[in-house]
Parts: structure tokens; sequence; C-alpha cells
RNA sequence: GUGGUUGUAGCUCAGUUGGUUAGAGCGUCGGAUUGUGGUCCCGAAGGUCACGGGUUCGAACCCCGCCUUCCACCCCA
């Protein structure tokens, strides 16, 4: 007896229900990207390990999933090394590829390896998988989709805004309510540089990004475990506490950062984006939150997150500009911004809202039940002529008892059953059936495809 | 990676201090109805109680291990 199947923590099928409304959500998004000429491209799923190690940190590096080497890939390893069990070193001798862990580095890895080819600034989009050797938990799983949107080789601000237009247009679309939050890398420097903690940028950003979750006092008390004078702390807090329409705030913060440089640059960029905002009319709720830092420590601008206003979940979607985007394989001077848009926490909150379009699971319009197989051969001409009119229909395979195959319509929510007997056949027509309201009419292959339509 | 939690029919779950043959609802299949679904009625099939050890006369139940689920950290989408 074979034992039950299984598939690995944190995986999932994905069933016809569940791909309609996935397909719902990443077509409109894709509508979207393409109406901003965003063009997509894809990755392989492996990559060799020399492109994944080190570009996500000490920790991204463990949870990697490895490939083991095809073959004998114990040959090229002594005895003395497996004795040895340093996994780390013997990792590199048994693997040499990986899967993707996110799709910004092999992007990164794509711009390099075909810079001759792309025209900048480029736009491109990309819809796949990553995995991610983290224990699962609600809402997280080892392998899950990014919608990844970015544009590289311009510097302008245009693109920061054009991406928030269509974190606007997708969530009109999807009707989600969300809110925009955006900060910007420059003004939380400014800030390190100000209270005279600079050096600390990193582990400051990741502190107070938690404020919302933590509170202020445990994050004043991580922020002094992490070394940060009292004196620092207490300059930090009028602007962690910050309140206010953005108009206040940039001008709070514009005192506070009048001896920086860099903060300074921060803050206009801020201020031309929310003008290219107004001017735009965006109605999407755009909110400066200087406490946003968003952990990852390569972002250089611009920091965006957007949040569901009706359902307490994580950010849905999240991103920024990033300096030197492809530096790391050898190419400088090419600057991105991007952001992403969590497909399964999105999934999540039109499920919990209940959002979708009530037509989407209805894909076929007719069902052409019979009840013999002279009529079978009947139906499939018959189905035949209306898919050349390009409507989906199907042929119940079995001249079953007819009971089964008006289940099997119900079940599928097919609209029309198109049932062929003996008579129907005998005039070349078919008993049409409306599911919904039970009425039946005697009609020809032509009248039901008008009927459909 | 740390600490906790969960697993019984296809699904959602009952199951007494450890005691005969482990139950229900939904779903599936069949019948009522030999040309008609979604409601109602009748009936049936379906279980190595996640898996592997142990304690016991006897284990779904107690103990250990293991996998899985979910939760809080860490980190993150």
């Amino acid at each position: 007896m074979a034992s039950k199947p299984s598939i690995p923590k944190g995986t999932r099928d994905f069933a016809p229900i569940e791909m309609a409304r996935r397909n719902y959500i990443f077509n409109t998004i894709k509508d979207v990207f393409a109406l901003y000429g965003f063009q997509q491209i894809e990755t392989p799923a492996m990559e060799n390990l020399s492109t994944l190690m080190g570009k996500y940190g000490e920790e991204g590096d463990k949870l990697l999933f490895k490939i083991l080497n095809s073959g004998d890939f114990l040959s090229g390893v002594e005895q003395t090394e497996l004795e040895g069990r340093n996994s780390v070193k013997l990792t590199s001798k048994i693997s040499e590829k990986g899967l993707r862990y996110d799709l910004t580095v092999p992007f990164a890895r794509f711009v390099v390896m075909n810079r001759d080819k792309l025209s900048f600034p480029f736009k491109r989009f990309q819809i796949q998988p990553v995995w991610r050797a983290d224990r699962p938990q609600k809402g997280r799983y080892r392998e899950f989709y990014q919608c990844d949107v970015d544009v590289v080789g311009s510097n302008s601000l245009l693109n920061e805004v054009e991406l928030m237009q269509i974190v606007d247009e997708v969530y009109r679309r999807l009707g989600i309510n969300v809110c925009i939050k955006i900060n910007n890398r420059k003004i939380l420097t400014g800030i390190a540089e100000m209270i005279g903690e600079a050096d600390k940028i990193v582990d400051i950003t990741v502190a107070i990004d938690k404020l919302d979750k933590i509170g202020l006092d445990k994050v004043n008390e991580e922020l002094a475990a992490k070394g940060i004078s009292a004196e620092a702390i207490a300059k930090l807090q009028p602007v962690i506490l910050l309140k206010g329409s953005n108009e206040e705030k940039l001008q709070t913060i514009k005192t506070v950062l009048a001896s920086s440089e860099i903060g300074l640059k921060g803050v206009a960029e801020i201020e031309e984006i929310l003008e290219f905002i107004s001017l735009l009319g965006v109605k999407t709720e755009v909110e400066l939150d200087l406490t946003l830092a968003r952990g990852l420590n390569y972002y250089t601008g611009a920091i965006f997150e957007v949040k569901a206003k009706d359902v307490q979940i994580g950010s849905i979607t999240g991103g920024g500009r990033y300096d030197n985007l492809t530096g790391v394989f050898g190419v400088d001077g090419l600057s991105g911004v991007g952001i992403s848009f969590g497909a399964d926490r999105i999934y999540d909150v039109l499920n919990q809202l209940e959002l979708y379009p009530s037509d989407l699971m209805q894909a076929t319009k007719v069902l052409f039940a019979v009840f013999g197989n002279e009529e079978l051969k009947f139906a499939i001409e018959c189905a035949k002529e209306m898919r050349a009119a390009g409507i989906p229909v199907e042929v119940y395979p079995e001249p079953v008892k007819m009971k089964k195959q008006m289940s099997y319509a119900d079940a599928k929510n097919i609209p029309f059953v198109a049932i062929i007997g003996e008579t129907e056949m005998a005039e070349k027509k078919v008993m049409l059936k409306n599911m919904e309201s039970g009425n039946q009419t005697l009609c020809s292959v032509q009248e039901v495809i008008q009927m459909v339509k």
C-alpha cells in the first residue's frame, strides 16, 4: 500500500478556484503595467550560487535553497572534509546552484548580461515564484510569488511617481482601499547624522520601523540595546512621534535637518514627488511616514509601502529606489527604482473582503448532454461549430444518466445545457436549458450561439 | 534558528479516568424518478486514529522520537 502523498512544508497546490482568483490578480496587475510600457521578462528558477550568495546578508544565505550537484556530488570531497562536518564549507563543494530568493538579484544579473541589447531606461516586470527556507506561518510560505516592476537606468523622480500611479490604478481596479506610505532613505540618513549616530543608521531604521507593531517604549529599548546614546534617543523622539499633514511634517523635519545636506535632499525629493501626485490627481491617500524604513538597507532614496485600510495585514506592496543595482556584478552607474506586489497577501485581502468578480469560475458557457452514442457524434459537431464562433463549450464525454450530466453542469456553474436525444437529433436541433431559470427551448446551433453570446 | 501548538472518513469536527465493533454533518456514489441539476426523503461506500517506537491484560487517549499544521520571536512578501 502506497503511503499518503504529501507536499513539502510551506508549499501549496492551487486548485481551479484558486488559479482563477490568482490569475485575476496577476492579469489586473499586468494590464496596468502594460499601460505604462513595462515589459515582462522571466529568469530561471535556479541561479548559480555565486550569483545569489552574499546578496541578502548572512541570514539570507541560510535561507537559500541549494541544489545538490548532479551525478556523484561527493567525488571532489576529501574524507577529512566530510569528517570536518563544516556544512558551510562542504556546501560550496557539493552544490553550485540554488533556487532564486527574490526577483531583484536575478534581474540585476539579467541587466548586466544583456546590457548591450537593452535600451535604457529599461522598464521591466516579472511575475514568478521565489523560494526561501524560512519557517512557514500564516501568509508565509517557502514558495511564493513576487510581482516586481522596476525601472533601471533613470534617476528621474518621475519614475517614482509613475510607480505610485500604478499602485493607485491596480488597487482601484481590484477594489481595495489602500494607503501609500512614503519616506526617503536620505531623510533617515540625515536624522542619524543630526543625532550623532550616523554609523548606526541600519540599527536605527530597523528599530523605528517596528513602531506600529511594538510601540514606542519597546523601540526605545531596542535602540538603547543597540548602543544608541540616551541623548540621541531623546533627540529622536520628536521625529518618531511626528504628527499632522504631510506639509506640516515636512516643515518640521526641514528645521530639524537644517544643517544636513543629505537630509534636505531627501525632503526635496519627497516634496517633488508629492507635487506630481497632487498635480495628477492620484486618489489614493499618500502619507509621509518617517518611521517607514523597510528593513532592506539597499534602498538609497524613496521608500514605499502600501497598506490595506480595511484588513489587518502587513504591507501588500513595497519598494523603493536603490542606486547602483548592478554594482555587485561589476556595472556601476545604473540606478533603479521598483516595487513588488505581494500576490499572496493581496489574495488574502480579496478573500476576506469577497471582492472577486462573480463570473470568475464561469468559463464554459454550454454543456452538451446526450442520451446515446449517435447523439454524442452530433454533439461534438455542434461543439465544433460553437467553438469556431468563439464560445467555450464542453461535451459530456459519455452518454450516462441525464441526472449525472446535469449535476456536472451544476457543479461547474455552467449556465446552459444543450440536451440532445433522438427527437432533437432528428430535427438537427438541441434542447437548450437555462440552468438558472430552468426554462428550455428547442433551437438550432446558430440560435444557441445567438442566445448565449 | 528558538519556544509553544496541531494532526481522527474526501472536507469540517465529536470521541467520557485508558476498556467490546471509533461517530456526526457536509461531500461522493446508489435509489425514489428508464429524458432533466440546485430542495426533500431512503440507502451505501469510505479509517493501520499522521508516521515509528515504548508503557499496559488492553492505547485515538499516557511516554519518547519524527513529519506536518498553526502561533510568537528572528526575519520577511
